[in-house]
DNA sequence: ACAAAGCATGAGTAATTTCGATTATTTGGA
DNA sequence: TCCAAATAATCGAAATTACTCATGCTTTGT
């Protein structure tokens, strides 16, 4: 004696319920669909336990359903619609989303590439909704607790739960500003200039100027500021020089002069970060690909 | 290799969804719906399956949700109350009664029963809308083809699948205007009167006249009706006797003077009859609570 | 590096579903 | 009135599914 109750209630003890009803008959509603008459004896004892109603009565040779049949017999259409969206993959339109979308991207990046991706994501996507968050270097905690759903960082978090993919390389170059000076015309030149750069809050460095500090490359720093946007006013007019990223020459810093590192220098890398848990989200594949887009046209 | 699709989907699964969301652990959520980590493990396979998605990923040593599971939770919440009331006994509340009640009774009952029934239901259930349908005898087919909630009548139709109850026996009396003349002395007086009585539409006499004709009591008709209502107005100021139910002495044929019959007579019961589809309907038994009531305060 | 926590997976068992066959009931016709 | 056709319920057996136990693998914190 099997004691069932709500939750027991699948897909298809609903269809049996409403094919019963349409054919008014156990047999027909069997044979429409592909089981046997018995099958359907079965489960609608089972249902008939669940609702604690005999849902049909045999009339004549046939059944007829009850009073409370007819209503769950609506309810169970609309059910069984709503179990069949739920169940679907769920495809996506970016014409109909309606939603924020938080990107994590220090200023660099941030000016660098989410104007054209805005731009480009509000073409299809009118709905969606922007807000960019700082963080020079993302942290884990910062993808997994979904604080934003994509990163964009040179230096992607550790963490197998945490992806990743290239966007671009950007190499090292000198800026200088070419009204006041010209190009270093060597290292040694390079090193009695004084520079400017960027340091961000409790005294980290950028990547290369830690990288040369390691080297053994030391220089003179006449200006720190706290993020790219301000090197520009600091450089206009001045004897610095800046070693930053080519393609702030694009934006930021149009106009300079920039000359080749006269050392070894690594590539500045720029990744896309986001968490495991967007794998196979067709909003974040339709996002990368916007923002993959972008990166490789500037 | 199971291939699952969304008919598959039920409370339990649903219940899962919910549950990982909320405490964010596999584990937990095994704990909370007290079965095994491996059988929570083993249902979100399952689920993902169906639904395409991952659902969860694993990030740390915990899970968390994916966008589109956060989506499902939302929808899953949804089902599980939905799948709930569908399997709940809808308990049956009057005053929230939104139908249409047919009724199929002859103007005996009609006038008899029905006015003092509405008001009595309309008291509890505002809501409620009356129609009521004329039939001599209803048939087996009136009720099983749902023309009909309730059939009143003398004659409950022969059926495997019909239910009834009497609800009052009465009795043939005389009537006839006692301003014009007095009670039949014997059953001689009684049949050199004229007659006055009812018949239906082809020739349908009433059970009482078949009765009589058959038992070779030979009456003389002056004045045959189509229906209840138009006797009071020909046996008004007439020599005319009328053989009829008792109980119209109490509405139709009130005022008039009223004689025992003067030979054996069976006497006319009165059935409530319905369809088996409504034997467990909550709605039928308050109206034939109701109806019961009524009959017997008449 | 190691122990603890947590998810996935495989095998085994109990429960459920499904099927095939049979039984019981009803209808319509000989 | 009895029989054949139609149909739902029921029974036993096979197939499938749900769930548990045991175990392995990964991550985290000490």
């Amino acid at each position: 004696m099997s004691n069932f109750d709500y939750l027991d209630i699948d897909g298809r003890l609903l269809r049996i319920l409403v094919a019963v009803y349409e054919e008014g008959s156990i047999t027909r509603a069997a044979q429409r669909l592909g089981i046997t008459q018995s099958g359907v004896s079965h489960l609608l004892e089972k249902l008939r336990g669940i609702v604690g109603d005999p849902l049909f009565v045999k009339s004549g040779r046939s059944v007829v359903a009850t009073a409370r049949a007819c209503v769950l017999v609506v309810e169970a259409r609309r059910l069984l619609d709503e179990l069949h969206d739920f169940g679907s993959k769920a495809e996506f339109s970016p014409a109909s989303l309606e939603q924020t979308l938080t990107i994590a991207a220090n200023d660099l990046q941030r000016d660098l590439l989410l104007p054209a991706l805005f731009a480009l994501l509000k073409q299809e996507a009118p709905g969606l909704c922007f807000r960019v968050i700082p963080s020079n270097i993302p942290s884990t905690e910062l993808l997994r607790a979904d604080r934003c759903q994509l990163a964009i960082s040179p230096r992607p978090p550790e963490g197998t739960d945490i992806l990743q993919r290239r966007l671009f390389d950007d190499r090292y170059v000198v800026f200088f500003d070419t009204e006041v000076r010209s190009a270093p015309d060597d290292l040694a030149d390079y090193l009695a200039a004084e520079h400017v750069t960027v340091v961000y809050e409790p005294q980290r460095s950028l990547d290369i100027d830690d990288y040369l500090k390691n080297k053994g490359i030391i220089r003179h720093f006449g200006v720190c500021v706290a993020g790219f946007a301000g090197i520009r006013s600091f450089l206009k007019g001045s004897q610095y020089l800046a070693t930053l990223p080519q393609r702030l020459g694009a934006n930021q810093l149009a106009g300079f002069g920039q000359a080749e590192v006269l050392f070894d220098c690594p590539a500045m890398p720029m990744y896309a970060i986001w968490h495991k848990r967007y794998q196979h989200d067709p909003m974040m594949r339709w996002l990368l690909n916007k923002l993959y887009q972008v990166a490789t046209h500037i």
